[in-house]
DNA sequence: CGCCACATTGAAGGCAGTCAAAGGTGGTGG
DNA sequence: CCACCACCTTTGACTGCCTTCAATGTGGCG
């Protein structure tokens, strides 16, 4: 992955000129981080924010015995802890390269400096958060409001629309994170997540196969998402 | 209330010189809702934004079954709906006065205008956003990672540093919103927020009397906020 | 081939939601 | 001023979803 390619399909940085990219590009840092390895915690003082060139990150809490909620998972083109350096001085949350990970590096100061000089950069931000937002509102809802299952078949509706291909027996598609880290996405754990899995499956909505998923009913799925009761 | 007291106090507007405030101001609508009207719905078209003046507004999420998520609750000088302008284009949950309440509006096009010729409001706008987002952090870890208790006591800590005066028993204050309101902000129901109040109350960790609530063992409140197991 | 992390399944227990009923409170109109 | 009514709050009994604990299965990789 190339790192002006990365930065040019970046929504932060729509709109720009090469010559404002090119700007952009000498203040950051090109950072690597192998698979597993934390990018930063809780709570550290947060000095920069980051681009994903390649790989991929999540974004998590803990809680105190140790169960993980993932907040998002970042992906090549994707930036995380903007809003960090605009309110309080802490990361809010852990993030960990999911994979063998490539970034852009922002420190603070300057990229602070390039916002306010450029009031294009200022709108894609503002445009940024507010999607980040909106995210995060539908996260609340489903962990306040709706069940496992109905958790799942949202996500699963999702990942379909964005990423499955239809087959004689239904879309098809492949997770892209392993079951425990869904899991934690999902604001459970991996027993139940296999076990929301199974229903799903004796009700043959849908097929599993290791990552490989079939929505056969698509209706039905679509139902229980909605959170209308089994 | 003024409204170019709210205006001025609210951190959207802050740094901006008398003559921008005016300009502002001549953009926007004062409308009145008495206690207990809906402002707009989930899914509307997101025409505006609003400032509470006076009053408050709480936003919400509804499940089909009719349980009720508070997101937040609006007070004077504070912004809601902003983020709605920039991100789709409808509004993402649900917002209902609590009390008789004044606000001004301001239509999305010419405040976005508004927004693109002022640097500082942006900068502003990205600060409340980011504001925004953390607290959304926040209410995520404690719904996934923590329980009613938990919530409960993070919650009166919070509002006794804000609002507590200590007199010879502890720290004393008053709720602000009735106790269902509460269990809705907490991701409960009132059932279960009585029965963690009277947890407290039974272990002499607080006292309460209607609203009225007196923390006696602060530490123990901290402790169960943090998690840490009866 | 064997290890190790991931995944699945079963049994048991707990926290919180549901249903139902009784007590309390504030506001309104007679 | 008081009585009534609507709404909020509390309590009890019960249910159910999800977590915990434990054990077994499985697949990829050194």
């Amino acid at each position: 992955m190339d790192i002006e390619a990365a930065l040019k399909r970046c929504p932060l940085f729509s709109g720009l000129e090469d010559r404002e990219i090119t700007e952009i590009e000498a203040i950051s840092a090109s950072k690597r981080y192998p698979k597993g390895t934390s990018i930063f915690s809780e709570d550290q003082e947060a000095k920069g924010f980051f681009v994903v060139i390649s790989g991929r990150v999540k974004i998590y809490k803990l809680s105190p015995e140790g169960k993980e909620q993932i907040l998002h998972i970042i992906s090549p083109g994707q930036t995380f802890a903007e809003a960090a350096l605009f309110d309080g001085s802490t990361y809010p949350a852990f993030a960990e390269s999911l994979a063998e990970t490539r970034v852009l590096y922002f420190p603070k100061e300057s990229f602070v400096n390039l916002i306010r000089k450029n009031p294009q950069m200022s709108l894609n931000m503002i445009a940024s958060l507010s999607h980040w937002l909106r995210e995060f509102v539908s996260l609340v809802e489903e962990l306040s409001l709706k069940d496992v299952s109905a958790r799942l078949s949202q996500y699963l509706m999702d990942l379909s629309a964005q990423s499955g291909r239809s087959s004689e027996r239904g879309i098809e598609f492949k997770l892209d994170i392993s079951k425990s880290q869904l899991a934690s996405q999902l604001g459970t754990i991996s027993e139940t997540l296999s076990r929301a899995l199974r229903k799903l499956r004796d009700r043959r909505i849908i097929e599993v196969e290791g990552k490989k998923i079939t929505i056969l009913q698509k209706d039905a799925l679509e139902e229980i998402s909605l959170g209308i009761p089994l």
